[in-house]
DNA sequence: TCGGCTATTTTTGCATACAAAAAATGATTG
DNA sequence: CAATCATTTTTTGTATGCAAAAATAGCCGA
């Protein structure tokens, strides 16, 4: 699942908690920038967050320095930490990087998925299709994140699902400024078509391809509500 | 040392560059790490570990966390952290995605390097084969260290070398372990011949292709290490 | 001797205290 | 009035303190 419930605001300490507190501090603060709440270049006052996540410095810290090698937030030497910055540049690098790591996935995929692993994804696949059907985004998302993490699990590469959700979590941020506009949403979903059926057929070479296709027009989309939102500002 | 002398071209964190003891201390114990002085599952002392870096626990403790999100260390949840195991399996999934990202970076490296980047490749080849012909062993990873980084940084994409330099390290850990066979170090330099022959003639494809090759036999030596410290341990 | 129980020690996880650096404020002077 | 510098305030970086969990040692009885 995407996010841990972040029912929890306040204690920790009733129940016989087995998960550390740096862990959930790190799941909030990630879904925090991830869902865009702390925008990109917000700076992090450790005082403030540590109080609105309920903890003190010290683990918030902790959190911080394991966002920072995620690359989520950057470490100003003397002077805290910011919010990464969500610029083009660094989009079509992580695009590129993804695309690389995806379709290296897709390829395995083919290979190593059982017949039930597919069936799910298309299962998948057909939930997100009624979705798009009654133009819920949110949903549509959603179960879009699932198949593309499906697929990844199924290569059978924790190493590779590991550097993938990484260089995922930049991605999803962006999409939360993303409004697909009718036409770019039909094809995203005739593109997913396309996938499901070179998994079907295990067709490594095919599937690789679309993935990589299917990335570069998510960039273009991405780009497109960044520069909307930089006119935006401007305005 | 190693990572301290490559004088980083492309920013691993952000533009203000600042001593900061946690830096140093995160940089010391990568080291460490990679090294080997820190053998694999060896466990965090954090009260010894601190005095034998001089730093109190804190620092300590935020510098694990982030080589924690390297994949490094192992957190073991009240039970402080070990260092990463080192096993085939691992290295397996390791090579696979430095296979997938090596090769991205020698494709674009072929189409955005500059002519005096790939002179300096060359220069740092002849290196290498200078001290090949020696047979220093420990000389000659150093360059072919370089040079793989100096492939990666002519990308240009500093997200790809991020990745890749986290990848990189558990391959480093490795080849501390390794000790080439004459007929595998000829082929390896030979590999590394066509390598600079294809970037010359930004042959993308073929550069491509040869990376993954040179990783293939590198992960066949990795294991074969592996496979032979293990025995020794059973003896 | 061995296994299991309790008591002691060690170690971790979190909070807090303190010092140094940066930011904010304000006063003085040209 | 602006600019600069000194002073206060805030914030960060590091060390330390303390409670809880884990590891260890010691003890007893079968």
């Amino acid at each position: 699942m995407l996010t841990t419930s972040i029912a929890n605001p306040s204690n920790v300490t009733s129940l016989a908690e087995r998960r550390l507190l740096h862990e959930t501090v790190v799941d909030q603060l990630r879904d925090l920038i991830v869902q865009g709440e702390l925008a990109p270049e917000t700076k992090l006052n450790e005082r403030v967050l540590a109080e609105r996540l309920g903890t003190s410095r010290t683990p918030l810290r902790e959190a911080i320095k394991f966002l920072a090698s995620e690359g989520l937030v950057e470490l100003l030497p003397n002077r805290g930490a910011v919010v990464a910055a969500l610029k083009p540049e660094k989009m079509q690098e992580v695009f590129v990087v993804l695309g690389a790591l995806e379709a290296l996935a897709g390829d395995l995929a083919c290979r190593n998925a059982s017949e039930a692993d597919i069936a799910d994804i298309r299962a998948l696949h057909y939930h997100m299709l009624a979705h798009h059907a009654r133009g819920e985004l949110a949903h549509y998302f959603r179960y879009n994140q699932q198949i593309h993490q499906r697929i990844i699990d199924c290569a059978g590469n924790a190493t590779l699902a590991q550097a993938w959700r990484a260089m995922n979590a930049h991605v999803k941020r962006a999409r939360y400024l993303a409004n697909l506009s009718g036409e770019r949403w039909d094809k995203a979903v005739k593109e997913h078509e396309e996938m499901i059926e070179a998994l079907t057929r295990r067709d490594g070479a095919k599937l690789q391809m679309l993935l990589r296709d299917h990335l570069a027009n998510k960039l273009v989309m991405v780009m497109e509500a960044l520069q909307a939102r930089k006119t935006e500002v401007v305005r």
